[in-house]
DNA sequence: CATGAATGAGCGTTCATTCAT
DNA sequence: GATGAATGAACGCTCATTCAT
């Protein structure tokens, strides 16, 4: 039994470390050009064990995706259970958001890869599932804090479901432009300025 | 000289033959998923000929993507000069944006592969720089309505500037969610209403 | 007739500005590496005329050879009838080969191509066939030079056609020797130097 | 450590395979034309595995070609220490050129390639000036043989280097010739003899 | 279970040659 | 006859995946 424990923890262990390495390269690198030998190399073990705990690249790809995903979605629904009014949970929302990107930037990629077909939409469904069910539950919770803001008469009588996904991607949006540097050049301003800008005038919308 | 014409017109119109195949192709499988072959074959010509038309891969996708670009370009520009209210313009603005997504779907994914390095950034520098300089003024314009409506009293004291650029994030955002089939599972609304709501969002900001 | 006969002087001329352009280009890149386009740009002709004179590249690269051939082989047979003393004649020859090599430097690779196989063997065999003639001709009439000093009392009793072959190897093996950068190193001396003390030394071999 | 050591031999064993594989399609259709798929169809291994060992068709090539060096390198040397008298050393040098010949024809094209720079010269410095290195010891020591004969009065005051340089040129000169079909037939006689007739009359040119 | 050598399909790219004009 | 656009076979090289040890 102890045995069979030890087994699963040094397991896990083994699981972690690819999954570190394999950030730390897809992130360097993008999907494509991240190459297995590099990322068994950096995990200071064989080629061939990164097989035995994930079937494909791709498969990796996702996992070391949705474990940033946990991450976003652990840092948002705290944030949305605080005791605070609902401005001021939104504008923290928009702050996290902003704080997760600068701290993982890598994991932002995932939207990309997901959406465009890069990797193949035969990936365990198990493993998208959940992430969807997360995202849904987050968004409801934003909606619930929206819907509250309506009750207690601050927000206008918006829809608050429209509300959240207006959030998510205008957010997301704003990052995203900062991903590029062609953007940047263009922009001038820095993320953080605009990030605070963004939810200004999003709750000054929501008020009106 | 007829001939000299006419050989102008073939070459011009297999250019486009030649991107427009390009064009289906990049769109279904991503730049680094795409192969030359296929865009060839698509295109009903030899490998080579499309070597003689484009020096590498890199640059059939970033021309591909310049002119979707420019048409972008284009109709926001027309759109920002409309002798109508600056809040009639950003509403407009909004359905441009959307039309063109439907329309030329693929076209979006050039923020990313620019974005994310798996397209070298030695590409023809000049290339880049004409669109770089055409967003910057399409940017530059919109913060010019944004400042008109302020004058006229019908917005805020905003910053014009972030005003735009927020703007064009949030639109870019919203759309680029409804990229990833995982998201439309999760949103359930469809696109066009988004886009209208946070329209709605955005000028109630700017007004409040 | 006159008509006719412009023709012809205009093919030649055409033909002449081929090998011109040919051997510049072959010179510069070697055989492998030389590209029919390139010799079509420096001919300053359509690339399929290139192919209206010469049936394949390896065609055009065996004819610039040849030409180069025959200028060193009228060189040789010059010096050859030259009404001098047989000891002179050879010295004389040693110059003339290391002038030619001097200035004509492309022509030795011909050596190497025919040897190695990189052009196949079916070349027109009538093309080769004159070459073999020619050079089988200046080796009699050098060994009959040598003859000549063996019965003049000049020279010991050698094969002269042994002599003849091993002059010719040797003085192209000195060349072919300093046409290496890395043996260039190696030596340290100067061409010209060692190609008169090898004909000292081979004279004094076929004096002794 | 059985283990590692197996591995290490099989790692070598293979090496060899490949070795002699490109040894003989490197032989057979040069550099240029040689292709990997048929050297690792060749070898019986995937096309793959080849660049496991090495890195390029260049570095391939070159080591391939620096192992024939090494072969003629030792036993060159090994015949410049025989405690034989400098004319009889001599004599032998041409034989074992000779005999090294006959065996490993292939090698012979290193010359070649090296010199006209079809193989990149950006190849590891390291392997070429080991072989630079070498060649230098190679000659200085048949220079001290030459001077050796000069201090016993066999050999007349020549420069001793120079004679050094001659005798190389020479002896790759004639076997040079003999490698080309169309100069094989011009000579007639066979290599061997003039070998030694060549080798005849450089002693008599020294000794004169 | 871990390993890493071996694999080979697949890629972007080149270029001798052809042929319609 | 001259042209140069089109062709496509062929190349060197990469890398996800497999499998014998």
């Amino acid at each position: 039994m102890g045995l069979e424990e030890r087994r699963e923890r040094e397991r896990a262990a083994r699981r972690e470390q690819i999954l570190q390495a394999a950030r730390e390269v897809f992130l360097q690198k993008g999907f494509g050009s991240a190459t297995m030998d590099e990322i068994a190399q950096r995990a200071e073990l064989g080629k061939g064990t990164l097989y035995s705990y994930f079937r494909t690249k791709e498969e990796l790809y996702v996992t070391v995706m949705s474990e940033g995903l946990q991450i976003l979605f652990d840092r948002i629904e705290e944030t949305l259970s605080l005791p605070l009014g609902p401005e001021e949970i939104i504008r923290r929302l928009g702050e996290v958001y902003y704080e997760y990107y600068l701290e993982h930037r890598d994991y932002f990629r995932v939207f990309f890869f997901l959406e465009h077909g890069e990797v193949s939409k035969e990936l365990p469904r198990e493993l998208i599932q959940g992430n969807i069910e997360r995202g849904t539950r987050c968004l409801r919770l934003f909606a619930e804090v929206v819907e509250r803001g309506i009750r207690e008469g601050i927000f206008a009588t918006v829809d608050p479901w429209k509300a959240a996904v207006a959030f998510w991607g205008a957010t997301n949006g704003i990052l995203f432009l900062f991903e590029e540097e062609v953007n940047r050049e263009i922009i001038g301003t820095d993320v953080e300025q605009l990030i605070h800008y963004t939810m200004d005038l999003f709750i000054r919308g929501l008020k009106a």
